[in-house]
DNA sequence: TAGGCCATCTGGTCCT
DNA sequence: AGGACCAGATGGCCTA
């Protein structure tokens, strides 16, 4: 069975909502349009998109829930592809091994947690992990970043997190 | 071919 | 009221 690429399936979905989205010049089109949307949008749910069984909480009538209902996915889409941005933001900064490879969500989000701990704990150590001495203006930053990084961890080892780190950005790529 | 990952749609809920 | 956010559902793609 060949399948649409999702490129050529979200083109379908765009033609698909441009037409519905042009202005009626009659009622008559009006009908004729809701018509055609119906049909388009059974193919649309042939092709991989489907209705959830949850309850409908509609307001005004189909074709006007159709536009916002259209509306809101454009919204959603958006709002995915914002997220997907910071994704990949995130991976360019964080070194892992094999970076040919595109780390995925969940490995991008727990290697960034264990690279900034240890930056935390590396940052410490640099400092022999001591609360700041005086003077009080340059270790406001050195002692909150102790305070909040002993609230985290309490007394554990600061080289710890750099083995972790460094055991953790290779098992991902090879284990995967 | 199964499983992981992902994009998208959708309706409900929260927030402004 | 409308937009943002969230979680469930589904199907496509890719890889071992």
């Amino acid at each position: 069975m060949k399948t649409k690429t999702r490129a050529a399936k979200r083109r379908l979905v765009v033609d698909l909502e441009d037409d519905f989205l042009e202005q009626p010049t009659s009622s008559e089109d009006d009908n004729e349009k809701c018509y055609v949307y119906k049909e388009k949008s059974k193919l649309k749910n042939q092709d991989g998109v489907k209705n959830t069984s949850k309850k409908k909480k509609q307001s005004g009538n189909g074709k006007e829930h159709s536009v916002r209902r259209l509306e809101s996915n454009e919204r959603e889409r958006q709002r995915m592809h914002k997220l997907n941005n910071a994704f990949q933001a995130l991976r360019e900064v964080i070194p892992h091994v094999r970076a040919e490879k595109k780390l995925s969500k969940i490995e991008t989000l727990t290697l960034a947690k264990n690279y900034i701990n240890t930056l935390t704990a590396t940052i410490l150590n640099m400092s022999s992990g001591r609360l700041p001495a005086v003077p009080p203006t340059r270790s406001q930053n050195g002692g909150k970043l102790y305070q909040h990084y002993q609230q985290q961890h309490g007394e554990e080892d600061n080289d710890e997190h750099l083995e972790k780190y460094s055991t953790q950005i290779h098992s991902f790529r090879q284990g995967s």
